[in-house]
DNA sequence: GATGAATGAGACTTCATTCAT
DNA sequence: CATGAATGAAGTCTCATTCAT
């Protein structure tokens, strides 16, 4: 049959975008069927490949995507002449926000890595490395200009990261803490980390 | 053909479970097949069967078992009577040292919870919060008696097993630093994010 | 690859009946793989899946149909004003060509009810029970009007139904005795059984 | 492991032989497996080639043993002399006891026919058309001593066997008459088959 | 004579993908 | 652009059978 009337093309791409992304961090990219993604989207299995050539291309550009846009958040929010405390604080609430927006962007981001191909990899591996240059400057600024005392700047990098990133895991919208709450404790971590002084 | 001279059951299910385990890091549950486990361990697919019922049991299996001898080995090399400081830092090394030695485990552990039937994760579950407790404990214990400025006791703990964990992830055996090293710098994070005094 | 051109899916699932229906009346339902059912057919096992769900699917739909359709066959040839021995002489006649007609058919619905899952059995149960009601009935009538002397009807019931549907086990088109006259002596044979005067 | 205490070869193939029987009655031979025999049996699959060469050795077993009990039974039991009508009523009294005892045999006898292979297939049918020999010619000495009105001695035999066989498929040990009131109507039956003269 | 472990084939079913319509 | 039907490969699991112990 043909298109259905009032639909677009487009339209349907993004519906098969949106439930790729529910369903590979629900389950998992090699646990989800083209059927299963198909019958979220509405549409039968065949018509995804109007949109996408493959179901590897459809995970690659899921992560492609996420990958450009946080970089390009976080492009449109720096403030560039901040002094490194002031600049860690604003990444952090920065990266808190912008994960649990899109937990489920930075949930495969993390689980699929290793479900992409060698060269769609690599692609993502290198927009990855760039966002963790992000903190990773910031440290190092502030190691420079002694507002921070870091113990080792890759291991704090990674250990900021990771620590950010672990609340997707446990975050939940009705928590005894309001993200707000939260986001200020993890300022004060951070902080900690950085071997800043603490102000209060 | 039947079993040939000179193997026993025993050896075969050890090497399924070694292979499984290999290959279930490396590529994940989903897209591991029996056929591919059965190939690394050198018997047919049918030949798995004998060990272990299915796939699932399997994986569940394998996480089970790893999180008992986690849980035991803490039990183990725990020291009952130490102040908060240095229980923390003993439990910092264990954790770390542990959990390189399994780097395999501990990353299906974290990777294919999801893999699992509802009955088997949540009898997971509740061996991952008992793990948990371990360090939620000292925490309490510090702020308790003042040897810890704690911020907030959950998100503490979470923050510290993730980022401990999270070195699963970029450790290399021949990296910049060596594990001891390493250690000596988590110690030293940890201690910053309990709020405990710099001691150097 | 996808459908041929000039191919039409009603007619593949139509083949697949066919070809069940034949395997399974020659070799039985678990011994007949759809692998088998394919070949038979000329696609792939996989296609069978686009018409039928499941196996167990595919033997229902056959043993459903073919009740359905002898029960809605008799209402369409039944006479409902007729006396006794005609309409029992009528029931006779239109079983045996009937059941001679779909000689497949009679036989999986015997032999492989006991393949059927537990639902799929009762309801084709139900259907058997109403079939077996129709010279229940007549036998019956001519018990209450005196034009047969039945010696117990349920078992007469039954014993028709036997020694009726036994024909297909021993009929070969080209035997001894044409379609009519075996007719004629079973005609004959069911009037003895309910004790008819003969009228030769 | 060695044999336990106290069991001999012998016991182990009669059980094997009686599960056998009971599965292949219940599910039909090729939806039973080796291991499913086995595990009735209280032993390994492997053990059951110890006594069977191979599952369809012990079909073929189960069916030639049956009817070859079958017919020295009838053997044993005939009475030489009798006129037609006593032997007649004495075979069918024969045919349902007999059958009604073995039920199961009976019903595998009917239904895995298919299953043989083709040289057993051949011998078990050799058998059979010995058995229906028997009324066949009891039916021949009636009707050339007047004592039987026969339409068509081939079909009635045919009939008569699939009347009384039919009996294993709905009778019950509780129901509504007893063994010996159907027995009795079954003579009856086969006796207006015939052409007898009703005597009561 | 039995066990337990293995094989190699094959079971049902699902999969990613293709293509006539 | 979507459907529905197809392929060919592969998935998990079971099977009859074999054989070292």
């Amino acid at each position: 049959m043909a298109r259905r009337a009032g639909t677009t093309g487009a339209e349907t791409a993004e519906k098969v975008r949106k439930a790729a992304l529910e369903l590979f961090a629900r389950s998992g990219y090699a646990a989800v069927s083209m059927r299963a993604i198909a019958a979220e989207t509405g549409v039968q299995a065949g018509a995804i490949y109007n949109h996408f050539p493959t179901k590897q291309d459809l995970l690659n550009e899921l992560l492609r995507v996420h990958m450009e846009t946080l970089l390009s958040a976080w492009e449109e929010v720096e403030v560039p002449g901040l002094a490194p405390p002031e600049a860690l604080e604003h990444f952090v609430r920065f990266h808190i926000r912008y994960h649990l927006d899109r937990s489920r962007e930075v949930f495969i981001s993390y689980m699929e890595l290793r479900s992409l191909e060698d060269e769609n990899f690599s692609a993502i591996e290198v927009l990855r490395r760039d966002y963790e240059k992000v903190p990773r400057a910031i440290l190092e600024r502030g190691a420079a200009d002694g507002s921070f005392a870091i113990i080792d700047p890759q291991i704090t990098t990674m250990a900021i990261i990771a620590m950010l990133t672990g609340m997707t895991t446990w975050y939940r919208e009705n928590g005894r803490l309001s993200l707000d709450e939260i986001e200020a404790v993890y300022v004060r971590l951070v902080a900690r980390l950085v071997g800043q002084k603490e102000e209060d």
